[in-house]
Formats: C-alpha cells, sequence, structure tokens
DNA sequence: CCCATGACTGATT
DNA sequence: TAATCAGCCATGG
C-alpha cells in the first residue's frame, strides 16, 4: 500500500520538491494528499527522499514529533540546491518537480 | 462497525 | 493575504 507512495517519493529528482497531492496523484491516488504524510509517518524506508515532499504552499509541513525534524528537511533540500525564501518557504515554481514522461 | 485523528488541499470569507 | 471550513480516507481504539 505505503510502497506506491514511497515508489513516487523516489521518483522525486534531488535538487527539486513534490507536494503530497502531487505524490498521490503520482503514486496513482488523486485526492489521498493526507494518504501520503499518513506513509512518511508511518516511516517508510531509510533511504526514502521524503525531505523532498513539502505541503501546497512550499513550506514544511509539522509532524506530531515537535523535534527539530522541520530545520532538517530544510537542511537537507537546501544541501541538494533547493532555495528558501525569507519566508521560509520554497518557491514551488522553480523547485517544484515536472514529471518527465521519459520517467518511466 | 462507528468514532476520532492526521507530514493535506482547495474554495470561501 | 491570512484564517476558516469542508472534503478526503487510511489507520487505530
Amino acid at each position: 500500500m505505503y510502497e506506491r507512495i514511497y515508489h513516487a517519493v523516489y521518483r522525486i529528482p534531488a535538487g527539486c520538491v513534490a507536494t503530497y497531492g502531487q505524490i498521490a496523484a503520482l503514486a496513482g491516488f488523486p485526492r489521498r494528499a493526507r494518504q501520503v504524510g499518513y506513509a512518511l509517518a508511518a516511516g517508510g524506508p531509510e533511504d526514502l527522499p521524503w525531505h523532498r515532499v513539502v505541503n501546497a504552499k512550499g513550506e514544511i509541513s509539522r509532524r506530531a514529533d515537535p523535534a527539530g525534524h522541520e530545520d532538517l528537511q530544510r537542511r537537507l533540500l537546501e544541501s541538494e540546491g533547493v532555495e528558501f525564501s525569507t519566508r521560509g518557504n520554497i518557491s514551488l515554481q522553480r523547485f517544484r518537480w515536472r514529471p518527465q514522461l521519459d520517467e518511466d
């Protein structure tokens, strides 16, 4: 079940980000953005690039865990070349991943 | 099976 | 532009 979602996340190239809804659609679930978040929260593979998944506003979503993972995700993205604006969000218009037809 | 919750989204106000 | 509201549905009690 989550496998499908994880697979979609793996397809996100470094230096780009995708929204939950985008992942959901990519995985074949048009309206299940929440389930995507749920799947990530469930904890997938250790090498899962979950940090490339952000909400529709290009911000890092808050999780139940109050830990500083929010900052971690940001740093991971920055190390991949993703820039954050002063307000702390990503310019989806520039960094959102546009699935190419030759992806698979 | 019914009820509440949640890494969300899009339309309204 | 920011805050609210209503859908969405898998998961767990």
